[in-house]
DNA sequence: CATGAATGAGCGTTCATTCAT
DNA sequence: TATGAATGAACGCTCATTCAT
């Protein structure tokens, strides 16, 4: 089922430095010498292990691609959780999955926003197409149950999610400052946003998705 | 009251060219001479009217930072509409400067995730403090009012129309496809998205503003 | 008899800007900009009044010419002078030329060692052999009085006279350093210098010249 | 001993060739793709092997640095020479490594006018330093020996030294030309400067550093 | 299998100069 | 007469990539 190849160890260490680096530099903000530098390799090797520096990139989408996509599959059948419940471990999901590697998702945005390498946007498309079935899915089934509201924007929700979340792990910075919670650490801190985010979510999909408040 | 400064047919024809050719390639991946033949000008014209393309990248941020900032405080000010309604124009108006920049939008997104130059980071921080105070300042006084509830978080509310709105438009192209509205032009399928954000974003924020559904 | 023309106070003053950066700077390491800047003109001044860098330069050389020519000729023919004396006379007036005009002297070094500008090299050419003709007709006359050695190779003199002087003026700091003179002004350490050439610059010539020591 | 490093064929034809452009043109006058054109490599592999033109410029100097340096220190202690033979060693040693490596000479009188690098005015001023303190310690013991004159000054000597060649090499083709010696080749032309050099210079030190003519 | 050496192409920038006014 | 605006050319340098070993 997995695409994944199994990398060695410094095509690893490559591939997590130039997703940290792409991440806080833009791809061609970073330079592969940077890469080898930091990731303790020579220089040639990068073209060597994966072709060009385009296809490190890709590399890097295809690797996290597991990542990204919902694993609340199998959950979704188990009738002991109701509608509700099953959209609460969909937020969750999400608000982990982005937390965990915040980097690949920032790095996600500004794919998606220079939109220069094709193979990247159909690996981005794919997988939110995928995300939106799930929820899609489990919408339609809540709407038969007579959980849901009929007149549900899925996109539009999706659109939410991914939306708020992106945007606090982009503007954290800031939030903190505003937030006054500077003595926290970087992981204390997202800690901290990640239950107001789930709480402030499931708040939202309740409002739009349910009859009542 | 405005700092822009006026720039001439020249310097704003590179300043939009620019801003265009950022938002769509990135920063690092635009090339001044990229700019300077889209923009029909000589090369060194750049850095004789701009100093360099460091500051090329501040002075587009500068000319938008008008734009981006909600000039909505007068309204406020306006007895004979209620708190609901601000809430609403404060929703369009965010809606309505980001559809007709989403270039800028684009590239402001990007610059925070990158956030190289300090100077954009600043102007940024700047505006979005900025406006986060009038929405502040507004469900305050909805909340002595008794109308807007006392538990709200204006940063989530904040990052919700933000990452929502910024996200529609990142995504735009794969949502045009999913939604099978791809015989729409660019701007018709942007009038039908602004129209469904206006809506979802209010139902949004009633739900959380307001004690009723 | 001169060939200089009048420059007006503008002209004057790009004249003496160029000629101190370009001897600090050197003429390559000089751009027009830093003159018209430091001189308080428009750049396209120095084209303007001087056709171009080049011509500015040689304008500098013909305006200093008239400076660097010995002007001892006339005390040359005061019989009441004996031929020591008039050799003190053109080495006290090599020094105190070259000191009072060193910036000029530093240049015309680099500009012989570089030899890019034929021009300019005919105007040093021009004015050093005059200068020694001035001093061989001394000479021989001084050997025809029975007063100097016959065997006196000028050329070889000449370049100790302006090679000693050059070379202090080239290397005051160094010198200053190490003679522990750092707490006098340049003016005072210039001046200091000036009499101890002046003495060991007689005293060679003394060597060299006459019969005794 | 040594610090030089060993450079390869290709570094050592690019010093080489830098050397004499830098020399023929100046520093500023000097394009990176001149050297890499007449040197027949790349011109990334300037950058490559240097780091910068600015630090190909102090590669050139620290190389020569061991080749400026008078190298007489263990015939000093040779008791069979007289303090007028070691006087005479270390001038023919100076003229003799100033010939062979005219256009360093010349690079280097150029550097010191202009003085933009520190790094190579350390470099002059340090072995310039070390030269003097040869002669010095030399002449010391010549007076204690009661052979040269108490009131010498070492710096004067030294600029005439040093002044006196320089002059005659960076002026050579001028004097060549006032020579009627345009006959002879450079190499031809250069022997008998030399010669004439030597003995100038000996009898300059003879007068000024013994107490006889 | 892995890499040091090398390179053509392109980068952002500065240059001296021109020209319309 | 004097100058702000503008420019083609060249600058030093870095880039991702190739290739012999």
């Amino acid at each position: 089922m997995s695409v994944n190849k199994d990398y060695n160890e410094k095509q690893g260490q490559i591939l997590t430095t130039a997703e940290s680096l792409f991440s806080e530099k833009g791809f061609d903000g970073t330079s592969v010498r940077d890469i080898a530098e930091k990731a303790g390799v020579n220089v040639a090797m990068i073209s060597y292990y994966f072709g060009s520096k385009e296809k490190l990139m890709e590399t890097i989408f295809e690797r996290r691609t597991e990542h990204i996509r919902l694993r609340v599959e199998s959950l979704m059948k188990d009738d002991s959780i109701d509608y509700i419940g099953k959209v609460h471990l969909i937020i969750d999901e999400h608000i982990e999955k982005a937390f965990s590697k915040f980097q690949f998702y920032k790095l996600m945005v500004c794919e998606q926003v220079i939109n220069k390498n094709p193979v990247i946007l159909d690996i981005i498309k794919e997988v939110k197409k995928r995300n939106m079935q799930v929820i899609t899915e489990l919408i339609r089934k809540g709407q038969e149950a007579g959980v849901f509201r009929s007149d549900v924007d899925v996109i539009l929700l999706f659109s939410t999610m991914y939306g708020t979340v992106s945007h606090m792990i982009i503007g954290s910075d800031l939030y903190r400052e505003i937030s006054g919670l500077t003595h926290l650490s970087e992981e204390e801190y997202y800690q901290h946003l990640k239950q107001l985010l789930s709480k402030h979510l499931k708040q939202i999909f309740k409002a739009i998705l349910t009859h009542e408040a």
